[in-house]
RNA sequence: GGUCUGUUCGUCUAGGGGUUAGGACACCAGAUUUUCAUUCUGGUAACACGGGUUCGAUUCCCGUACAGACUACCA
């Protein structure tokens, strides 16, 4: 049995898509559960494409969803570098094996050339408009031409590619992990550029010089690429590397929540959710894409969610925390079919994960926030409210969201319960409940209670029927955590200022 | 258009020749909570279609439909 060597190759051009963070996922848990290694190589092999900043923003997206890297561009390791833009020479040397060995040739054409042929073969109504075995000796290449004149092209400078020469007709076949076999004819596969005129190469080549190079065992990326696999099962036979060729394993695609297609940013920014970890400032057009962490999901709360869109243990436990999915994950386990990316199933990770934590873990987030709006609060405080909330929170800024008025005493009230409630009777009981209030020494949940109870029972009013008001009075709003143990987070002076405010403000509906 | 891949409740999925087709999210109802949330209980809801093979097919095979991916000097 081979050692387990995975890579993540995601190339620079931008946000990590959440797609992308699954990708990543599967092979960390692979390699861990193997005792593997995990590699991070940037595919970078597209200067056009280029994103300042993506690259650091992948790494840290990785981080923090907890996804450690073995071996990359940061840890460095025995096949640096990891950065293709920076292998650039050591392709160059295998696309002209390729060359001396018959199975490439340079191509001399131009864009428009390219364009022309397209069309020519669309309008007599081909059905495959590629450049290929049947197209290829019509084209301006090493192979139509003369050798003296393809020296003379290459010595002027003349710009060219260099393209695989894809057999006629060959069944290829290829062993996917989630598929089974995988068949096509080669005269389906065109003649793929492998090296750019700009002296790079492209996807084809790279990733599968990189991938023996760097002894990679089991090549697990998205469905988009299983078209493309026979081509890369062509370049292992062509040079000469099929007994170390990977296996490869193609995962379903993350789809839109309704509607058809793949899941893609423009459906998160319409139904109001991330796509990106965390949050992305596009350097072009400076626009600021929200990232699950700002949004306040907890790390392994995606993770859990993502690891479940597309695999699953088999047995009905849900709750995996990443060693625990190391431990369950199997690549045979991986559903063949497309998932659709239901947030809400994300939210309700998110919920679970945040009422496992501690109130004293969960005070971080409200520090957070507070920090944020300025505001200063004791830990006691701060764990205290984070008790009384985390049975109703969602995001980790619920804390703030929610509990506001733990610090900011309320400036309108919610006119429903105003309408219902604010009647004589509940200012009858409010206006002795604070002169009880105010004469207490201090104030807990308990004495809160049974001070009320009293002042109800000696006015013959039920308690329940001015309940809201009260609440209404504090909080300004119609629901929230147990009313008691709010009043006794903030504190006798704060209650009392808070109904006398309101007994003074708040007018009788008519 | 061509090639490849896929199709079990609305969603994520389990299952697999004979099952009351299981779970979770969401939804609905009830209970608890003198609010809301939580929690608990219950409920609605699925094998895309047509042919085979078989005593029997949701499960195996073949078609059809639908969906998706790919079809760049992008990855």
């Amino acid at each position: 049995m081979r050692e387990v060597r995975v890579r993540f190759a995601p190339s620079p051009t931008g946000a990590l898509h959440i797609g992308g963070v699954r990708t990543a996922l599967y092979n960390y848990l692979l390699a861990k559960k193997t005792n593997g290694t995990m590699i991070l190589r940037i595919e970078d092999t597209d200067q056009g494409r280029f994103v300042p900043g993506a690259e650091e923003y992948i790494k840290q997206s990785l981080e923090w969803v907890g996804i450690k890297i073995d071996e990359g561009v940061t840890q460095g390791g025995p096949h640096a570098p990891y950065r293709q833009s920076e292998r650039k020479p050591i392709y160059r040397q295998y696309a002209q094996r390729l060359i001396d060995e018959g199975n490439a040739y340079y191509a001399f054409d131009t864009e428009a050339e390219l364009e022309a042929m397209r069309n020519r073969l669309k309008a007599t109504g081909s059905s495959n408009q590629q450049y290929s075995t049947t197209t290829r000796m019509m084209m301006n290449n090493s192979l139509t031409l003369s050798d003296v004149d393809v020296k003379k092209k290459l010595e002027a400078g003349d710009p060219y590619v260099i393209r695989l020469k894809v057999p006629d007709d060959e069944e290829i076949q290829l062993t996917d992990l989630i598929r089974g076999e995988v068949k096509v004819d080669s005269a389906q596969i065109d003649d793929k550029v492998l090296m750019k005129s700009d002296g790079m190469p492209t996807y084809h080549l790279a990733n599968v010089v990189d991938d023996y190079l760097m002894k990679i065992s089991h090549v697990i990326r998205g469905e988009e690429w299983l078209p493309s696999a026979p081509l890369h099962v062509l370049l292992y036979r062509f040079l000469g590397w099929e007994k170390e060729m990977p296996q490869f394993a193609h995962l379903p695609l993350l789809l839109k929540p309704d509607g058809n297609g793949k899941l893609s940013k423009r459906d998160a920014d319409q139904m109001g959710f991330p796509i990106f970890p965390l949050n992305w400032t596009d350097p072009k057009t400076n626009e600021l894409a929200k990232g699950f962490r700002e949004s306040g999901y907890l790390p392994d709360a995606l993770i859990n969610f993502l690891a479940f869109l597309g695999w699953n243990p088999g047995t009905e436990k849900e709750l995996f925390s990443m060693e625990e999915l190391v431990a369950a994950f199997s690549i045979e386990r991986i559903g063949k079919a497309g998932a659709r990316f239901d947030i809400q199933k994300a939210q309700w990770f998110n919920q679970q994960y945040l009422k496992a934590k501690t109130d004293e873990d969960l005070s971080s987030y409200l520090f957070d926030s507070l920090a944020k709006e300025n505001i200063s609060c004791t830990k006691e405080k701060a764990v205290k409210i984070c008790t009384v909330m985390k049975e109703r929170v969602t995001f980790t800024q619920d804390f703030w969201l929610q509990g506001k008025f733990f610090f900011e005493a309320p400036t309108s009230y919610d006119a429903q319960v105003i309408s219902k409630k604010w009647n004589d009777e509940a200012i009858k009981v409010l206006a002795a409940y604070s002169k009880e209030i105010s004469n207490s020494t201090t104030l807990t949940a308990d004495l809160a209670k049974s001070i009320l109870e009293s002042v109800t029972t000696t006015l013959g009013i039920g308690t329940g029927k001015i309940l809201q008001a009260l609440r209404v009075s504090i909080t300004g709003g119609a629901s929230g955590p147990d009313l008691m143990m709010t009043m006794e987070i903030l504190g006798k002076e704060e209650v009392v200022k808070r109904i006398e405010y309101a007994l003074n403000t708040i007018k009788k509906p008519a």
